[in-house]
DNA sequence: CCTTGACCTTCCAGTGGGTGGAACCCTCAT
DNA sequence: ATGAGGGTTCCACCCACTGGAAGGTCAAGG
């Protein structure tokens, strides 16, 4: 398979999958026309990595867990801990971006929203009690 | 005052601060020495862009929004919808992080964490119907 | 007057995870 | 032989900083 069968095949962009080979995180073997032969080892990888992205793990987490996968030796206590750290992770982002909700739209809903320039939006951001 | 006194009263550190002229969010004039001289109206920006930040809106709408803070003829529905626009980004990614939780939150219940290879986890991102 | 240390300055490079585009090569069907 | 639609590399850019090196400035203490 070309980078563009397996891009269709995995949902991963082929720029992405090529960013991919140059990071190490696959290695596909190169054609005699300098062109990259995916092979089914490859393109499981590839869908592999394509969906811990999609679960929102960083590059570095997908290295490792795809190392985890490729050792027969490993513990699940490895690949949940892992896991879990992401899960944290995510966690703090969403409480994050709660809290600033939680200000935005008190803000928005304080705010007339028509001619006039009075603004409470404009007026916390200008405070120091914001 | 200085780019450190400012730093300390305003919470964003002098790095940022530095790079915010750069993008031209503000413009502190120059001492003799070469030195940043921040007034307070330059304090105050600056704090103004460091809370707008700190509700996560990006750069481009802190500029906006500084624009809009300094335009006397501005009307609140402007604003408004700046904030609104950013309140519905808000959401959107606490709805993706929230369905990245939800799906991950359940493989790792799923997991032993033990010794054994087994790990519904692994099999998951491996498979699929993932 | 000199030194020390805490400031300040600029510039360059790197972060994460790609994405866009240019310039060029390969392959296949017409 | 030619044109479309692959593929290849490389370089630059996105966001919003952050780290660090090399060097200038300033106030206080000896």
């Amino acid at each position: 398979m070309n980078i563009g069968d397996v891009a269709k095949a995995s949902g991963v962009p082929a720029k992405t999958i090529r960013y991919y080979e140059e990071i190490g995180l696959i290695r596909p073997p190169r054609g005699e026309n300098g062109y990259r032969h995916f092979r089914e080892v490859d393109l499981h990888k590839l869908a592999f990595v394509g969906r811990a992205r999609a679960l929102g793990f960083p590059i570095a987490e997908c290295r490792l867990l795809l190392a985890l996968y490729e050792d027969d030796s490993r513990s699940s206590a490895e690949v949940k801990e892992v896991a879990q750290h992401h899960l944290a992770a995510i966690d703090r982002k969403i409480a994050d971006l709660s809290e600033m909700r939680r200000t935005l739209a008190d803000l928005v809903r304080t705010c007339a929203g028509d001619d006039r320039p009075d603004c409470p939006i404009l007026s916390s951001l200008a405070q120091d009690q914001a």
